[in-house]
RNA sequence: GGGGAGAUUCCAGAGCGGCCAAAUGGGGCAGACUGUAAAUCUGUUGUCUUACGACUUCGGAGGUUCGAAUCCUCCUCUCCCCA
């Protein structure tokens, strides 16, 4: 995997790059659909690659590791034959799920033994098993073991998960170096900071998090219940210290507003269910802020869901129509909702890209960010 | 023609003397959702009021009672069974 960065802004911290992978080209500033179990969901490949225009999307390891299993995704050639996408893939550790499934998981130093949330049964992952795991599935960039650390934590629960990441770090990194591909294309490994909200566990660990020297670096631990500035701090305080010449991937956030701040301190790639949840749930994202399909007010509103917008779906059906399938549980309501939500944000980075090339981010963001913080 | 059951807040349906503005579910309305245990979850749903609270509701009309959705009388209307 390589990067180049082909445009700086002036004005602020956003760059735009080129991720190089095995799989194609990426353009950065990237949002990268999650599709946590080999589908995005209520999207199909077609459609996001053709419409929505995904350059890369995300897997989950623990996801995947429990259904369909190793030896179906070994047995199909990797996930990328598995579910006929054959851009870059990005998968997630389960480092996540270490922080989202808590209540059925025990953390020891070795690793976290999960209880299935399938069947109950226990599983044991550690920094190496989940490396292979990411080697079998064959993941374009494989991620590192981590725990995203809880909010809020105490500064010294804060320092030593932390500090257990960057123990995970080297021990997956290890394991990593030691093995190779198993299929006929390279994978990268991306490492990821922690430190919760204070300044100097987010210092050391984006420190040691560059001395690896990984092609990559995440950040992880955001966007869980801390204030956006606090964040935001976070983002400016580690994006300061990791280098320059490597994507930074700010994993798991966010709301628009969230990701074009974030552009603009120097974050290249990101991911967010949000888009797809929020979608399925009515909460559809436009270029003057969110609307709530379900709301009575579209009930007779046959405009199109939005003019002008980035999908398909977006002019060939109405605000009324889309309101009533929704309402009414249909799953092309669902389908509908992702589809433009996703489009959206993957219209969001491009547009973001061509305004830094422009030299007219600033501004541009400023606008945005007012349009995108009221409703429509 | 004979026998029986019932009418409750938008719907279905509990309640069967005070703890009932009335369970529960649905529907309606609104909100939440950030590396997906989510096609999920939460709030609200008689009127007025910021609130305390006040007021009008349980087919209709009367009555019993300190007090009635709940008991009695009559009326209206539904439904079921047998002919």
């Amino acid at each position: 995997m390589k990067f180049r960065i082909t445009d700086y802004d002036k004005e602020s911290s956003a760059r735009c790059g080129v991720v190089s992978t095995d799989h194609g080209e990426i353009e950065t500033p990237v949002f990268m659909p999650v599709g946590t179990q080999g589908t995005v969901k209520g999207i199909n490949q077609r459609d996001l690659a053709d419409d929505v225009r995904a350059q890369i999307i995300l897997g989950n390891t623990y996801h995947l590791y429990l259904r369909p299993g190793m030896e179906t995704l070994r047995g199909a050639g990797g996930l990328h034959r598995f579910i006929g996408w054959n851009r870059p893939i990005l998968t997630d550790s389960g480092g996540f799920q270490v922080f989202s499934l808590s209540d059925i998981r025990k953390l020891k130093e070795d690793g976290a033994e999960f209880r299935s949330h399938i069947d109950g049964a226990k599983h044991f992952f550690t920094p190496e098993s989940v490396t292979d795991i990411q080697r079998t599935i064959g993941a374009d960039i494989v991620m590192a073991f981590d725990e995203c650390t809880p909010y809020p934590a105490d500064w010294q629960y804060a320092k030593s998960s932390m500090e257990r990441t960057l123990r995970w770090l080297k021990r997956g990194l290890k394991r990593f170096a030691e093995t190779d591909p198993e299929y006929d294309y390279s994978q990268a490994f991306f490492p990821i900071v922690q430190g919760s909200i204070y300044p100097e566990l987010r210092r050391q660990s984006a420190e040691e998090t560059a001395a690896a020297d990984c092609p990559g670096n995440a950040i992880g631990g955001l966007a869980v219940g801390e204030p956006a500035d606090q964040m935001y701090e976070m983002i400016e305080l580690v994006n300061g210290i990791l280098p320059q010449g490597k994507p930074r991937y700010l994993m798991g956030v966010g709301t628009p507003v969230n990701i074009l701040e974030s552009i603009a301190l120097g974050v290249d790639m990101f991911d967010c269910v949000m888009p797809t949840r929020n979608g399925r749930n009515g909460s559809i994202f436009t270029r003057n802020g969110p609307i709530n399909i379900k709301n009575e007010k579209w009930k007779n509103d046959y405009s199109p869901i939005e003019e002008g917008g980035a999908s398909f779906v977006d002019e060939m059906f109405s605000k009324a129509y889309l309101r009533h399938l929704v309402i009414s549980g249909e799953m092309l309501g669902a389908q509908i909702s992702s589809l433009h939500n996703v489009a959206f944000y993957t219209w969001l980075t491009r547009e973001a890209q061509a305004k830094i090339k422009e030299g007219t981010f600033l501004p541009w963001k400023r606008e945005m960010v007012e349009k995108l913080s009221t409703k429509a």
